[in-house]
DNA sequence: CAATATTACATAGCAAGCTATGTATTGGAG
DNA sequence: CTCCAATACATAGCTTGCTATGTAATATTG
């Protein structure tokens, strides 16, 4: 079959994504934290006091990314870090009581992007829709350049 | 509904958008194209001579943001810009014999990785998928940031 | 137990996205 | 024709992704 950008996945994936980073990041700027700083956080509101290990494995990006963000984060008052007792090596990272604060705001946030995108959407279409991601991810994730 | 990752469109598209350009990017780079001056590529390609400003229509990115991948590509060998007879605010990008030659190698790096992310997939799956994104785009699109 | 390897994180440097703003050319109003 | 607005692009500065590499602490091995 012949390439055209209106069928490739990627494209129209790259596009969807950074339609939804730039309304998500409207809606959670003005409260403070950064588009960014919003993976980690929604892992962290589910536990607190992971070290960054934890939370590469957790988000699928790279460790120096991470670091970057954490630093941004402590900065703008979301996190602490501190040395872990027993392990020297290991960073955990700690919410502040701000961002502890700001967890409903934020998840009300992400699900109006959500709710917007897939309006018109029945509760079957939704499903689906994620199901296809994950076979997708899956896919990707598993032959991780070995294709 | 409560919130979480697993169920959240825009943390799922998220993911695989790092996934796939990931991907195209191993397979791309070694071909002399980076990762952002591909979709500028898959235009031209289509339509060589291109002004900026159409390219950015086209793209759906800001329009600095394309003056510095242009730039990127200029220093690559990828395009050249020449000033408009007739407007001499205008620059048309014109392709460089190197970057139209890379073109078939370049569709089957796309479809290569697209093919990979869609593997299971049968033909009405696919197109499946490839609406239900389209409607997505049609509604954080027609909707702009008024939602 | 000293030397080495491994682990966890930090730093440097680049790409590619964004907003805000600057600059040069063109078009239009008086 | 002159002045001002609009247009097309460039520049500056930030974020967030990446790879490659450095550093300090811990674990392992001869």
């Amino acid at each position: 079959m012949e390439f055209s950008v209106d069928t490739s996945l990627g494209y129209q994936i790259n596009h969807v994504a950074r339609l939804l980073a730039r309304d998500l990041e409207a809606r959670i700027k003005p409260e403070g934290i950064a588009l960014g700083a919003f993976p980690a956080l929604l892992h962290l509101w589910e536990k607190d006091g992971l070290t960054q290990k934890e939370l590469v494995a957790r988000l699928g990006i790279e460790q120096p990314t991470l670091a970057a963000t954490l630093a941004r984060m402590e900065r703008d008052g979301l996190v602490t870090r501190r040395r872990d007792e027993g392990d020297g090596r290991v960073q955990r990272v700690r919410l502040t009581p701000k961002a502890r604060a700001l967890r409903e705001v934020a998840y009300d946030a992400a699900m109006d992007v959500n709710a917007k995108a897939l309006q018109g959407f029945d509760e079957a279409e939704r499903e689906l829709l994620m199901a296809l991601l994950r076979r997708v991810i899956l896919s990707v994730e598993g032959t991780e350049n070995n294709g």
